[in-house]
DNA sequence: CATGAATGAGACTTCATTCAT
DNA sequence: TATGAATGAAGTCTCATTCAT
């Protein structure tokens, strides 16, 4: 509406000490597009998230969502491939390299991966992934492979330790690596689901400390001397 | 809710001397709907289901669906009404009549839990209501209203049931409970959602072993003579 | 809601002497049709009135309706049809005896119409005609010959009777009639559109006013001694 | 509104030099689908005219309406607005600057409106105001402010301008008014609805002669010396 | 490369009409 | 004869995708 911001929507006259380069953004373009899709994916779903929507929201035009990604779907297993693989990788030299008590260990995992990834958006790709691998039957061998035997194999490796160092009585690996698990990402699932919305008269979930909670609880179950051997 | 009617749900059953008058259909109509909504929300969401769908599972066209139903949303919160609404009833006068060791009474709900709603559809409801409570803002209050804040209110009541007769170390009750019923949640997602699909070399995911063992340990957990040390 | 009602929602057992019998009721049928289907279409016109609307109104159900009307667009014609022919013999015979002085007559005519007509909902049938009439092409024919041309002839002769008394100045019939008639049929017509609606700041139109003050004007118009001639 | 472009605004002859680029279609698309949508509203209502065919007639998608409209009845106000709102300040100007004889400017405005509009689709949207405006409350407001109201001021104030110079005799000023627009409109409303029927055996309406007829009758009656005698 | 105007398939919903009871 | 449950064509509006600029 004023004059001098003409010069500034024409794209010919870019200022070539400010502006990224027209390189830089194109490398950075994909990455643009998956934060964005990751964070309207989350929120929305996939269905309720439009093309448009994410252009805008990685400051490009619709158009040039499509020079990146031929389809909402493949722009969706993209985020979905970009993010569980990132996910366990975090983990798994933490492992390796861990001296202390074994218990010990599975607070500094859960802990850490709470802090790093479980309030954040990145652990909505669970809540995505569960709404949606039935209608993208590829993505769930992808899912397999990625998250659950990478953290099964995580976990259950930690457990071994315990009871290979006399730590934690015997107990069937995979069910208690699930037992383990499974409140971390009902943690998550719910933080980005109803825990997110605006709800009146029901009782907060604090993440933290529920986790401290159950982490107390199941490492006393894993003890050596629990004695009474509960019911079966 | 009674015995008798249970025949009258297998909708492929019609007994030769009750041919399905006009009446009789119409009567039967509701429920015929609310069950082809509640597999098809279940298997492909609430967005990614067409009404016409529904009325086709149904057995009937497209405009009865709305004269049964006003939209689809409504349609939606019926099917979550009627299947979860019943449930959390039952649970509680479970707890209130049970006599026996508190520890037994968890296992028991837990057990029946799966038992008439894990392996079924019903418990699909959970990863819709994940998947899609924020984009139904009044959905997230009834749910919050209806499911969650009475099922925390049953398993709170059975923990506290179990530190008062001194079967359990005093614990915090919502965490705790939130801790017990993760992963019996988790379980059904799990089912409904990667569960439902083939996958190759992913390690299945066995429920009720996986539920006798979280139970064992968190049982473990709760006992008053684990004194033992906690976390760091 | 309370049980002495039942009874008289019960179809099969009308008292004798109190209700219609079923043949009075049958032969009433198809006026109250017509009644209530002339309110619907004048107040919502054609296309936003539906057949059920038409059908409760009369105290019937959707399936009777088609019983005496094979359509809606039938049902429409037969209002327009039923409406328009008694509207024009009511004054019709009024011309042929009138005695007085032509002017009152004129006055006679109108205030009679408005009072009798205008302000009911059969002046409606206006409203509905000018807005349905080409997409119903054969109403148009009706509608010419059964108000426009009688209602013309009536008005003209009322003209020419006072031109041959000397009341009034030779003007063309035709054109005078239509100035005459026009300020009527408006008032009608916003009668049943903007003058139905709740609307602010927009000074009320006074329809017995407007029509003293018409037909004062125009009668002063039609004076023989009105010196000066207007301009062309 | 000014004149250069009244050459744009036949849709039928695109000269060869400027052809359709995308810009300039863009530009033009408002005005093409305000075209089509009046004149669609004009012949068949609102209600019974469909989306569709309006953005047929304007050369373009089902989609692409919607890109310049968010609804149909959006769409319409937009037709409205376009069409009526300038007319009324046309006609304000005129009556401000008018110095010659009131009875001359009556008679000017009148023959001006209906040489500019009554002929045309624009005075066709009477007819759609009449049919429609109950079904749509707020549209009765908005036309009430930006036609009645100010039609009625203009028309008002003339009549003033005509008793203060001693031209006309005193009489209610709203109620004359009335009676002056009301064949006007009346004409309009012919015109787009039975007058567009081919009808056999009815005497055609002239609406010149007619508008001349009503503006000598009343005209005359307005005269301060037809001091005569009224009517009973 | 990037844009955003344009498209048209497809979803939800309504309602005139039919027909078994 | 009267009912009202059922149908399905049709309408409004959305949005993934394309393509001229």
């Amino acid at each position: 509406m004023s004059p001098p911001q003409a010069a500034e929507r024409a794209p010919s006259t870019p200022r070539a000490e400010e502006l990224p380069s027209r390189q830089r953004r194109k490398e950075a373009r994909p990455q643009e597009l998956l934060d964005a899709a990751l964070a309207l994916f989350v929120e929305k779903g996939f269905a309720a998230t439009r093309a448009e929507e994410v252009a805008q929201r990685a400051g490009v035009s619709k158009g040039t969502l499509y020079l990146y990604y031929p389809s909402k779907e493949e722009l969706f297993k993209a985020v979905v491939r970009q993010n569980l693989g990132a996910l366990i990788a975090e983990g798994q030299e933490a492992v390796a390299q861990y001296e202390g008590a074994t218990g010990d260990l599975l607070v500094f995992l859960m802990m850490t991966w709470w802090g790093r990834v479980g309030g954040t958006p990145v652990s909505g790709i669970h809540k995505v992934v569960v709404a949606e691998v039935r209608n993208f039957p590829d993505l769930a061998q992808f899912y397999a492979d990625e998250v659950i035997t990478p953290a099964d194999a995580l976990i259950c490796s930690a457990i071994q330790r315990g009871i290979d160092r006399g730590e934690f009585r015997p107990v069937p690996l995979h069910e208690t690596a699930l037992a383990l698990m499974a409140p971390v990402i009902f943690l998550a699932l719910h933080h980005h689901s109803v825990g997110a919305c605006p709800v009146h008269g029901c009782a907060q979930v604090d993440p933290a400390a529920t986790l401290r909670v159950h982490l107390d609880l199941v490492l006393r179950g894993l003890q050596v001397r629990g004695a009474g051997e509960g019911q079966a």
